[in-house]
DNA sequence: TTTTTAAACCTCGGAGTCGATATATCTTGC
DNA sequence: GCAAGATATATCGACTCCGAGGTTTAAAAA
C-alpha cells in the first residue's frame, strides 16, 4: 500500500522507495531489501506498476516505477476497504492517513476517520487482575504501567480532538458538493 | 516477551494469556493461537516456563502455566537488552513499559526510558518531495498528512513530558539508594 | 436426550519478512 | 591507477506469524 501510495505522487526507484517507507513506516523502521523486491515484483506482475531503466544519476543503473491505472484502481480499494489492523494499528494507521487523500470522495475520507475515532472510543482496558477484572490506572502499582495508560488516553484524546474537527469539515465539504449537483 | 512478562505477576494458562496480550499488544490486537501455543511449548522446552494441568473452571482442563527462574533471567534480558523495535516502535515499545517494572534496578530502568527518550527527540521528517528534500508540515497539501505530523508530534511531547519527570524521579531514586548503601 | 455454545488446546500449510549474500556502477580519495 | 564506499538491484533460506481446521470438555438450551 505505501509503494502505491507514494508511486501515486510522482515516478520512483526502489532505492528511493526504501528510504520513503522507511520514514513513514512506524517512522524509522527500516524495510529489507528482500521485502521491497520481491513486492515491486509481485505488484509489477499484478500489472500494477510500469518499469523503465533510466542511467543512475550517482550509481548502478535505476528501475523508475510508475504507477498504471490497475494499480490506483487497487490502492483505492486497499483504502477503501481496508483490513481492520488498518484502523486499530497504530503504524497501519499512520500508513493509512498518508494516503487517504487519494480516496477522491471526502464521503469516502469521513468514513474512514469515523472508523478510526470509534475503535479510539473505547475504554482502554490494558490490565486485569488475577479474577480478570480490569485494573484502573491508579490502582496500578508499577509507574511505567500507570504512565502507559496516562500517555494513552491523552494521546487519544488529542487525535480524536483533530478527528473530530477533521469529520465535521469533510463532511461540509460533501454537503456543500452535493448541493452544489442539485443546484440549489 | 509479554508471555513470560504476564507469568510472572501470577501463574496462567494460554487462553486467559491470550486475551491479556491482547488488550495489551496494540490495543486489543488478538493474537492467534497458532501463535501463542507454539510459542508456549517453545517456552517451555526452554526451560523458561513449567506446566501444571488443572481442571478447567468452566470447561476443558486447562494448562496453569508458571515462569522459572529460567524464564525470570530470560525475561530481564529481553527488558534489558532489547531488540530496537522495541524501543522506535509505539507498540512493542507499550510492551516493553508494560513490564519495565520486573527490571528491578531503577538505573536500569532509566536507561531504557532514557532510549526512548533519545529516539523521540529526533525530529520527525515523514514526507519528502521529488528532490529528496523534506517537506514541512505547513506545506503539505493532504490534510491528512498534515494532522498525521500534528498528532504524532503532540504525542511525542505528551511522552517526552511523562518521560523526563519520570527519569528525573528513578535518577533521584537510584542516587538515594547508592547514599544508602555508602552509610552517608 | 440431543444439540448448541463456549472454554481450552493444538497442528499444519501458506504468506510475509528478514538477514545474508551477491552483483553492477559510479565517485572519491590515496 | 586502484581500492574503498555509496548507489542500486536481486535472490535465497530461515524464521515468524496467521488462519483454517480440528479435538476435548462441560454447561446450557432445545
Amino acid at each position: 500500500m505505501a509503494i502505491l501510495g507514494f508511486l501515486r505522487d510522482f515516478p520512483l526507484h526502489g532505492y528511493d522507495l526504501k528510504n520513503r517507507v522507511a520514514s513513514l513506516a512506524g517512522h524509522v523502521r527500516p524495510i529489507a531489501d528482500g521485502t521491497l523486491y520481491p513486492t515491486i515484483k509481485k505488484l509489477e506482475d499484478a500489472q500494477c506498476l510500469t518499469r523503465r531503466t533510466a542511467p543512475g544519476s550517482v550509481a548502478a543503473p535505476r528501475h523508475m516505477l510508475e504507477i498504471t491505472q490497475t494499480g490506483t484502481d487497487q490502492l483505492r480499494r486497499w483504502l477503501r476497504d481496508p483490513e481492520p489492523g488498518f484502523i486499530t494499528d497504530d503504524n497501519k494507521w499512520y500508513v493509512m492517513l498518508a494516503f487517504l487523500h487519494h480516496l477522491e470522495n471526502p464521503r469516502e475520507q469521513a468514513l474512514m476517520l469515523a472508523r478510526r475515532r470509534e475503535f479510539l472510543d473505547q475504554p482502554a482496558q490494558l490490565f486485569f487482575d488475577a479474577d480478570g477484572a480490569p485494573i484502573p490506572p491508579e490502582r496500578l502499582e508499577s509507574p511505567f504501567r500507570k504512565g502507559l495508560m496516562q500517555i494513552h488516553r491523552s494521546t487519544n484524546l488529542t487525535e480524536i480532538d483533530w478527528l473530530d474537527r477533521q469529520i465535521a469539515e469533510l463532511n461540509q465539504r460533501a454537503g456543500y458538493a452535493v448541493r452544489q449537483r442539485e443546484g440549489s
